[in-house]
DNA sequence: TTATTGGTTTCATATAATGAAACTCGGTTT
DNA sequence: AAACCGAGTTTCATTATATGAAACCAATAA
């Protein structure tokens, strides 16, 4: 579960909340909500009946269980077409899947979190949501180190202390030291490698985007799987996926103007 | 843009402004929000600020525009893995979309909208939130009006009373009545047809998705293009499109998907 | 029966939201 | 320049709203 920075107000509270029923990442009690709530019971009991009143949650009347409301559904489409870099990157992306044919992913920061927004594999023929949404974490994926080593110096050291380190197999970083050792590594190279630390069988290469001021907005990676290549077989892609990432770059500044319909 | 029945407290409020902000569907400018607002400008200009603290809008410091904010596209992901039918429906979809090879559409009810939650098609490789949450006008549309048909008669006639019956093509509704008197055929029939009401040159028939006890949840369409095919063509595949709406039904009852309100 | 747990309601109080008015800051007009 | 304007931001007294301790209710369990 993640902490709201200063909780403003009401509506702060409300959607700490919604945090909370999403961080379950299951259908859920009112009363297991209540147990790690910061909250007395009657109010989060009115939050969630709010919540519930307004679509942002949905009540299992059967199970007596909350999960997201489909008005979130909703309001997310209009969130990834005009504030993610998916609709913007997307011919890109697709450019280069057909080429490589592995998948595409692409990443993005909000407050902090490292935050898929699309993915593409060659294979899936659909794949909404089930992608689009999901948090990658910061200090075991490729995009998430990339994009944690082209942050500015003070972003960076606050998200660095939110990592939790958790070793996700024996290749993660398990502290602060030797992530950060990589980090300096990757910004200097320009390119990170996922070698197992997520997930084993999967690997990765990463490149940044960024935009002409060196900001770094997200990540571009190749994925696969440790049975079709291995890292330096990825490597050979470097050149393509780098200038996927600064083309996707270049455009993310120019479109600033609305795309309509 | 029309208010909530009874919008409950503060954080009712600021969900209006969410929505409100979403209906622009681009980025919109402060003054143009307050505009067509029914807060006074520094009420409305707080929960903007708050809204945008939270990443629920994202802020455009550049342009002095606000956006829907990343933050809902995290949020969303666990909507659409818990609360929608697509989860659920996904293996059934793709059955179908690889026997008959043109788009499978799976819309559900939220709050009296018809939400597109998924999309099949053959030839795209990616399609995430691009379709995903879309919202379906209900007045002319396959899936839409299938939903409408079946909806209790209360729920209908609340529902009815909502659609703007936008003359989209020449095929579409204008108007209550005649709607009206094509939902009881659809409901007797147990399919709906969309003859280019929608768009043109676009032509779907949708199935309703119902629970054991008769309540609809949600629909399927197989939509096509009039280039490739006549609706007798796509009543071909009526069983086929029945079956999978039906094992859909049978399914969500088992892992229990709430019902809305 | 009585205890217990999970959920809902009450109500006096504290707190946070409200909005009229005033202010700031670019950019235009006179 | 000076005056003006319009979009955005802040103040502050007032009011509405959220709050949470306690009480209540409805099911199980003992």
């Amino acid at each position: 579960m993640y902490d709201a920075p200063h909780a403003d107000g009401t509506v702060g509270k409300a959607m700490q909340v919604l945090d909370q029923v999403a961080s379950f990442q299951r259908p859920v009690r009112f009363s297991e909500l209540l147990a790690n709530s910061p909250f007395p019971k009657p109010t989060l009991y009115r939050f969630v009946q709010t919540l519930t009143n307004q679509g942002m949650l949905a009540f299992d009347a059967e199970r007596q269980t909350y999960s997201m409301g489909l008005r979130l559904v909703r309001l997310a489409h209009a969130a990834w077409r005009h504030s993610s870099l998916a609709s913007v990157a997307r011919p890109f992306i697709e450019a280069l899947a057909e080429e490589i044919g592995e998948a595409i992913h692409l990443a993005q920061i909000d407050h902090g979190h490292v935050l898929f927004v699309d993915k593409y594999k060659a294979t899936d023929k659909f794949d909404t949501l089930a992608q689009a949404g999901k948090i990658a974490p910061g200090y075991c994926t490729g995009v998430g180190k990339v994009i944690l080593a082209f942050m500015p110096e003070a972003a960076q050291n606050r998200a660095l202390d939110e990592q939790s380190f958790v070793a996700c197999t024996p290749n993660t970083h398990r502290n602060r030291k030797t992530l950060a050792a990589e980090l300096s590594t990757i910004r200097e190279a320009g390119v990170a490698y996922d070698r197992e630390e997520h997930e084993l069988g999967i690997i990765s290469i990463a490149c940044p985007i960024l935009t002409g001021q060196e900001q770094v907005v997200g990540a571009v990676s190749i994925a696969t799987s440790t049975n079709r290549y291995c890292i330096d077989d990825l490597n050979k892609h470097w050149p393509d996926l780098r200038d996927t990432a600064n083309s996707i770059g270049a455009q993310a500044e120019l479109w600033q103007v609305p795309t309509w319909g």
